[in-house]
DNA sequence: CGGCTCATGTAAAGCTCGTTCACATGAGCT
DNA sequence: AGCTCATGTGAACGAGCTTTACATGAGCCG
């Protein structure tokens, strides 16, 4: 079985080139197929074709790789974050679940990431740049509910941008790590969990007070048109975000 | 190092006489300590003064301890969200409430249960017994949203009972998972997780229509935590559930 | 070109863990 | 008293993490 590394040598010679890089994508790949709990440095290093204590020339311990790739991973999720949220356009609103789409989008779709960043129990707090990347990305969602908040309808008090943008994200975390992945996503739902959570959220903003029936007409003017119901007894638009009942 | 374990040999006998007991009591501390991940089959076995191979004799493999505090956790989380409930009393929304406090105090009071059950990585659905404790505390849930949907104001459609109990399931287990466990609660927060759980529960429900500012006349105590000033005009009370803004 | 140096990779070894196996012990029944 | 079987032991295997001493060769300097 031997042939296969000394095969391997053959092909690159001595010296990898590139082995951080196809250490990660290769920790990635692990991570995505059995968890960050199920990942071992040493199969990384034989995915490489390397010996398993070449890896210790790029990263102090496995932990350090873990980390490594949950520091990417918060940097392309702050990318997706900011290219959902697109500065607010069309209007807050839209945009803002937009962003709860994304986040969802990103549990779905970048597992390994995402398992890395909120799953595999690394101490977030103990490496500042990861610490710095996840606040980068947290700072998206509350830059978006910084512009909702300033949007409050007259004559209601302003919610603390920073409390919206913590129950944003708990939703959406709930929501991804019970129901959108692994075979928590194998539970039976009555929705999808992107529908949940834009149920979830519409709610939650029309608890503030903000009109979510229907959008503001584009372009223009953000300050919306209070919807008719919002000054009749209960305050409740008619028909959920749910849909119909049927 | 030896006389250690002769001497528990000697204080005991060949015989453990409560092994199994003992390696979960062990296991529970040392997943409290370090985390699921963390915790190892050997070092239980140590801790309960036994040699490596003696859990075998009472588990079939470490996943099958881990499964078995798992499934004890949801029991014991059942019990406290049932107590929490208390069918109802003394009005559905404060009893509501309850439901959500006991969840993150469940988080934060039995962090090895509360890891085990929803951190450890392990397949629920694998084992039948876990999936059915795992669905009876649910279930709970599930009731108290099926009456508050009954509770719905009268020319509203009501809110599909099932999608609220997921809704509030997905923001308490974001909540605990965010920001009161672990490494996780020493992120710095304007309010505590259970302060945040409570207002963004207010919120949603109130964004379903209920009226949340103030409980239906209970029958005995029940303070009112905030000055009855509600009689604004739009509806919406005046103080948000967050507490007065400053 | 020749040689030096240092980043990068290797092999081997020590440790822990999970797991299995053959064997030991003794509690409880007959 | 003797049997039996559940329960515990020790040794052993393979795998992973990590360190250490050594090997290789790419890049640089004269």
């Amino acid at each position: 079985m031997s042939w296969r590394k000394e095969q391997r040598r053959a092909e690159r010679g001595y010296h990898h080139g590139n082995l951080k890089e196809a250490l990660l994508q290769a920790a990635l790949g692990l991570i995505a197929e059995k968890g960050a709990a199920g990942f071992t440095f040493a199969d990384a290093a034989r995915m490489a074709g390397v010996s398993a204590a070449a890896p210790y020339r790029h990263f102090r311990d496995r932990d350090e790789l873990l980390s490594s790739i949950a520091q990417r991973g918060f940097e392309q999720f702050e990318a997706r974050l900011t290219a959902a949220w697109d500065d607010g356009r069309p209007d807050t609103v839209t945009a803002f679940e937009r962003v709860g789409r994304a986040y969802l989008a990103f549990a779905r779709e970048e597992p390994a990431f995402y398992n890395a960043m909120f799953e595999s129990g690394l101490p977030v707090d103990a490496n500042p740049a990861l610490q710095a990347a996840s606040e980068r990305a947290f700072n998206i969602i509350r830059a978006a509910a910084e512009r909702l908040a300033a949007l409050a309808p007259p004559g209601t008090p302003r919610p603390p941008a920073m409390m919206m943008a913590l129950h944003i994200w708990s939703m959406a975390h709930g929501v991804a790590s019970l129901f959108s992945r692994g075979d928590a996503a194998r539970r039976k739902l009555p929705m999808s969990p992107d529908e949940l959570l834009e149920a979830e959220v519409l709610i939650y903003l029309r608890g503030l007070g903000f009109p979510t029936d229907r959008r503001p007409p584009a372009k223009s003017a953000e300050p919306p048109p209070v919807p008719p119901e919002a000054s009749s007894g209960s305050g409740v638009p008619p028909g959920g975000p749910w849909g119909k009942p049927k």
